[in-house]
DNA sequence: GCCGTTTTCGGCCCGACTGTTTTCAGTCG
């Protein structure tokens, strides 16, 4: 491997030492020590250089003076002793085989000194030729087994979107609750609850008087391709598509403590149970256990209250700092669905969306929104029946009858307007001018190199009557990256502008995402959370945006769609007016 | 290897499931 300089590189680097570590048969607390570390580094808000440069590397957690060490030497010569010397003894390859579920390090080590396989296809060739099945300590069992792994992991080689699995969580629900009425409460936890871009799998928990029939009912659904595992409260199912399902299920006074263990995240909730050992007592999916007597927790709430620490939301638990904050009770409030007055990000039959304006309208108002956006494609969409400046002002006229009809409640007249591949704005300023908001995107020419992108960019940003930069990146989720931006110079030039940025919870976009908003958070910017929705059930669409946001800690004063339409229209105004042509 | 509201030594998250285990190791989430 070239020299890693990442954070990321770093913390891989890390990791591949513990998996090495552990064919060795080293020390489980000196392994899990370098993951911890990994962990930390991976998760670090700035470069791991610049932690250095400041000689701070043993203030990272989980990083002391041997790591720090370690560290140093990765940065200047690709790698450390240590790590020469495991190598040396196992290929690096051989830690493919601890990605295959039912082979961890014993078994991978045993698999590479007895029978030299050293990698996943060379695991696949000894399956083939049937060597596995025939050695003692395996047999045929284990090979059954392993190839089956093998099979699905090659399937389901990767993470699927989080607007994929949600919503297949959201159905196990439902056909589970059909069949098992005493059900009290039931939810995806896990990364489905941490609104994560993407999910491993699908983990569901569930409080019910009787588990077991719970689990019964589960691993019996048309749903489930393949039953994994079952047992008296656990279970794991394979879905069609390959992806897993995994249900949790206990009676009803241990709710709050398996809630919060399925949620996680996994380093999270080490951390909890390391607070609890602290205080002389154990956290575990049952309750907390103090002088040998087990308290369950029914509520989420109760398992907080007993570290006398506030509780963080969902997205917030990556042991990222929130909990050292949540001790202090200096947890920053970040927003919620109920924080936001409209959406300012829709589309109607008008251009490419599905539903006319009136459907989009009362749609919103019965989502307890006080206005709506309403920002169709312009002109230079034509594979979106974009508007020009006639068929605007003919829409103008559909909007103020809707609103004489619809008062209190407003829609505004937006568009959502091209950035040609020039550069140029698709739209003259005085049409643009008549419009309530303008949010300007960069759809096509998302190849283009660094500085020319960039710059269309910023040209929208500086625009007076540009209100907001939709979906900033372009990339979406299952797989297009998104443009090569210049993302510090966007956000530094929005922050002087006052042009927010979009959080577009559109599942497939997600973008800004997670990592992207708070940087834009700490530079300054504005941002809104917009649904983007082509049809009035999408609007729903703005709970993705809300989690990528608290994912992101972004505190509700620093989102445009929570002002209230006189605020919000009075904002866009003076904004415009500061801002010269 | 890291770390400290009992500790600079002696701990290190916790419980469930699987297999062939006759009392537990390996793996997983």
């Amino acid at each position: 491997m070239a020299r890693p300089r990442s954070n990321a590189e770093i913390a891989a680097t890390f990791r591949l030492l513990a998996d090495l570590l552990s064919l060795r048969g080293e020390s489980i607390y000196k392994i899990n020590a370098y993951r911890r570390a990994a962990e930390s580094i991976a998760a670090l808000p700035e470069p791991i250089t610049a932690i250095r440069a400041r000689g701070a590397l043993d203030e990272i957690p989980g990083v002391g003076k041997e790591i720090a060490l370690k560290i140093e030497q990765l940065l200047d010569t690709g790698s450390f002793p240590l790590l020469d010397e495991v190598q040396a003894e196992f290929p690096r390859s051989v830690a493919e085989l601890l990605a295959v579920p039912g082979i961890g390090p014993k078994r991978a080590a045993a698999l590479y000194k007895t029978l030299g396989i050293d990698s996943k296809a060379a695991l696949q060739r000894a399956l083939d030729e049937g060597r596995i099945a025939a050695t003692p300590g395996f047999g045929p069992t284990f090979a059954e087994r392993i190839a089956a792994a093998l099979k699905t992991l090659d399937a389901a080689d990767t993470r699927v979107p989080l607007g994929v699995a949600r919503p297949l969580a959201l159905q196990l629900i439902a056909a589970l609750r059909e069949r098992v009425p005493a059900i009290v409460h039931i939810e995806a936890a896990g990364s489905i609850r941490r609104f994560r871009e993407t999910v491993g799998d699908i983990d569901i928990v569930a409080a019910a008087p009787d588990p077991r029939a719970a689990v019964e009912a589960f691993i019996t659904l048309p749903q489930a391709a393949r039953v994994e595992m079952h047992g008296e409260n656990r279970c794991r199912i394979v879905l069609d598509n390959g992806l897993g399902a995994d249900l949790w299920v206990l009676p009803e006074q241990h709710w709050g403590s398996l809630l919060v263990h399925g949620t996680g995240s996994k380093y999270h909730d080490i951390r909890l149970r390391d607070l609890a050992i602290e205080r002389g007592a154990r956290l575990s999916e049952y309750g907390i256990e103090h002088n040998g007597v087990l308290h369950p927790c029914a509520s989420e709430q109760e398992v907080y209250d007993f570290f006398g620490m506030q509780m963080p939301p969902p997205p917030m638990r990556e042991n990222t700092g929130e909990i050292e904050l949540a001790l202090r009770h200096r947890l920053p409030r970040v927003v919620t669905v109920t924080d936001l007055r409209g959406d300012m990000h829709t589309h109607s039959t008008w251009s490419d969306g599905k539903a006319s304006i009136r459907e989009m309208a009362l749609a919103a108002r019965a989502r307890g929104y006080e206005w709506l956006c309403l920002t169709d494609h312009s002109r230079g969409l034509g594979v979106a029946n974009g508007l020009d400046a006639r068929r605007l002002r003919e829409q103008r006229r559909e909007i103020d009858a809707l609103n004489a009809e619809l008062a209190p409640f407003r829609v505004l007249q937006g568009v959502e307007l091209e950035v040609r591949s020039s550069g140029a704005l698709d739209l003259d300023d005085e049409t643009l001018a008549a419009l309530d908001i303008v949010i300007a995107s960069v759809h096509s020419g998302l190849d283009q190199p660094r500085a020319k992108l960039t710059a269309r960019a910023l040209a929208a940003i500086r625009h007076p009557l540009v209100d907001v930069l939709a979906h900033p990146t372009g990339r979406k989720v299952s797989g297009r990256p998104g443009g090569d931006f210049d993302m510090d110079a966007i956000y530094a030039e929005a922050a002087r502008t006052g042009t927010a940025l979009e959080i577009d919870g559109s599942p497939d976009r997600l973008d800004l995402r997670d990592v992207h908003a708070r940087a834009a958070l700490a530079a300054g910017c504005l941002l809104t959370i917009d649904s983007d929705a082509h049809d009035a059930e999408a609007l729903a669409n703005i709970e993705y945006g809300v989690g990528t946001a608290q994912r992101a800690w972004i505190p509700p004063d620093r989102v445009l769609n929570t002002l209230p339409l006189d605020k919000l229209l009075a904002r866009l105004k003076r904004n415009r007016a500061q801002r010269s042509f």
